[in-house]
DNA sequence: CTGTGTGCAAACATTTTGCAAGCAG
DNA sequence: CTGCTTGCAAAATGTTTGCACACAG
């Protein structure tokens, strides 16, 4: 359903709609992004493609201004995670928040409705016009136990 | 009850402890921290203790390495918010969480039993041994819209 | 061809570290 | 007095920007 194929042809179609070039560069790293169903930092991201593609030419810069570009467009979802840092991943699945291990860094993902509408409640009642939020529950995952 | 002398007396039993001295600058910070019920970053704490004290004598590197001391002691607590930066508080208050206006960085603060109950049920059905966790909800406040 | 995209290096912003001098206990 | 603490400057991170060349459309 959400094949790469499609993905790409979202991406090509935002890029035409903002005269932008669809480049070697931009498809790696929508290509990488989707084909590991994984969470990465930018760094993570570049050193994988990188490795993957040894001959493709690509800087930290082009990795940074991508993900920027595709964030924008809902393309990737970034989580920012402890002090520093943030890391994406493929916007294919509906909402669904993190368990993120302090120990290895493995990041897991639920969703819970109920949570949600309890989130929605709160931000009405007071007031709030909600448009996204983050939840994130921190701790010892299974294998490092 | 939990008053500012009280804080400082936990904070020197906590010194004393790890055989560490109170500061001017070391009560500077708790002090600033625990009267002004507020989030700071490190910057506007600094900012504000300058001004309120023109003659004393204080660094950024003295915050940063103080409000890591008290964060490790439990006597604040920071909320990583957004991309970069880090807020801290006075740990007066039980656990609760922020809803953060995107507009004017305005923080407010709640809690919820109920999904707090739901995150521990959550942790525990995948083996996951919860520390902490942080919730965030990203809008546009009252004020801003 | 035109103008957007790229990599590189430099600039930035935030936080941490090394060090000599200062001060709490 | 001893050694923890400080401020400063420099280093370390993580991210953004300026620029000349490259290349998509």
């Amino acid at each position: 359903m959400n094949s790469l194929e499609n993905a790409i042809e979202q991406f090509k179609e935002i890029l035409r709609q903002n005269n932008l070039k669809f480049t070697t560069q931009r498809e790696l790293i929508l290509k990488t992004l989707f084909e590991n169903h994984e969470h990465f930092t930018p760094e993570e991201l570049y050193q994988k493609i990188k490795t993957n593609h040894p001959n493709s030419n690509i800087g930290m810069t082009t990795v940074y201004r991508t993900l920027n570009l595709l964030e924008e467009n809902k393309l990737v979802t970034s989580i920012s995670f402890g002090i520093q840092g943030k890391k994406y991943e493929f916007n294919s699945k509906p909402h669904h928040d993190h368990l993120i291990c302090v120990q290895c860094g493995h990041i897991e993902e639920f969703e819970d409705e109920t949570i949600e509408k309890l989130q929605e409640k709160i931000a009405k009642m007071r007031n709030f016009k909600m448009t996204e939020h983050i939840m994130q529950l921190y701790g010892i995952c299974k294998n490092c136990q």
